[in-house]
DNA sequence: AAAATACATATTGTCTACATTAAACTTTTA
DNA sequence: TAAAAGTTTAATGTAGACAATATGTATTTT
């Protein structure tokens, strides 16, 4: 047996962030307060700090009276990732090789490791959340406050939309997931030789690739996803 | 009379907000729920709702069973934000000048007048808040979802910093202030006609104005303010 | 006298119950 | 029959009371 340390409150509030991450709640569906409460073992005053947070960090948009909608992904919202996503990734990148201390290396390496594993025999979701933990530990070693936050959003539809790319039955897709986690060791030796400029570009290359892929299978349709609140559909509600 | 149509919340959180941004609530120090509570007539869980709200924002940071505390500022903050700011403030700056729409050039302009009128006659906050608000407009017409949470943070500590520079007892700043505002009419200008390149140089060149008055005037002392509560420093706790 | 432990106090965290608001349904009227 | 108004229902928003945790103080022990 686990003997889960972690509050329910903070068990909460990662299991709602991975739900979103990997599409179980999708883009635009409304969230039941008193539903989420029971689920998670709280009332529903703590539950609502916890959705404060998570709006707060671009997991889910608040509508007073209206309640909270898991972020919606319009087709604006890709146009304006396609913008900030090659300047956010070099930047934070090229920060990560001038400042990664060693524990935080190996942190990187470990996170690798189980990446290549989960793109051997992993799902789509243990994948796009491995590639987004990766990403993420970079984040942390850029170790800048003011840029951190738009990395973090842009993980989020990053995952989210790399859902696809990772989807094990898309296999003409394997190469480039093989060249993707490539890339991620290619990081790892810039970042530990400290080699800002060519992981600075080396961020972009990779970018890239993601770019392509997305663009191929991404159509308008896809994520237009209705924002109103579907009547009676109880499955699009709720974390079951 | 006003009657306020806001909801004691959204004053709340709008105060609370100004109070940070105007160091009323200085960097480091911890606020008590209870008292807060209290000073804007709501009980306790629709205030901790609003702090996890500021805490996402940046403007405090919350502690486990330890409150939450004004964001701080340390040696770090300030090198992070040299760092972060000339990148956000071009690319949001030249996301403007290709998006702004006419409603919003009206409502820039509407916001430099009562910045003039504060660099004229006005205090340190009102000039500090008057700018803050200016570049986060320019920051709505730029509408990019993922650039905005790093501009809302870099401008957070740019307006707590700013507070010096606004300070009209500071007579020898009285010329950069009036630059300062010039430049401002100049964004406008760029904007409207929709000179992205010109826009992203300007905003270098506003940005380096600030940087020069930063460095001439921050030490590292006046910024390194005690992260402990400080015991029995009643003053020091509360939004008064 | 100094350190450690036990206690007291104050603050944070949470829950239940109630108030308010929005949506859905029904009923009435043109 | 269709539209509009009233009513019902279910969700969000809030308040007050209680529980748990951390800090400060006093006491005890070495």
């Amino acid at each position: 047996m686990d003997t889960d340390t972690r509050s329910k409150k903070t068990q909460c509030i990662e299991d709602l962030r991975r739900k979103v991450l990997t599409e179980v709640l999708e883009p635009g569906v409304y969230l039941d307060e008193t539903e989420l409460a029971d689920i998670y073992g709280i009332s529903r005053p703590p539950l609502r700090e916890v959705l404060r947070q998570l709006a707060g960090e671009g997991y889910v948009v608040l509508h007073e009276n209206r309640g909270a909608q898991v972020a919606p992904m319009t087709h604006k919202t890709l146009r304006n990732f396609f913008v900030a996503a090659p300047m956010i990734y070099a930047a934070t990148t090229r920060l990560a090789a001038e400042h990664a201390t060693p524990a935080q290396v190996v942190k990187l390496k470990e996170c690798q490791w189980a990446f290549r594993q989960a793109i051997k025999s992993g799902d789509a979701a243990e994948r796009a959340l491995g590639n987004e933990r990766f990403h993420s530990i970079i984040g942390e070693m850029a170790d800048n406050e003011f840029l951190m936050p738009s990395l973090r959003r842009l993980l989020i539809d990053h995952t989210r939309i790399g859902m696809t790319f990772y989807n094990p039955r898309k296999l003409h897709l394997a190469p480039q997931r093989e060249l993707a986690a490539d890339q991620h060791d290619e990081f790892i030796a810039l970042i530990e030789t400290g080699d800002a400029d060519a992981a600075a570009d080396l961020a972009v290359a990779h970018w890239e690739l993601s770019r392509a892929q997305i663009e191929s299978f991404v159509t308008p349709e896809s994520i237009n996803i209705p924002l109103g609140r579907a009547p009676g559909a109880a499955e699009t509600r709720g974390a079951s």
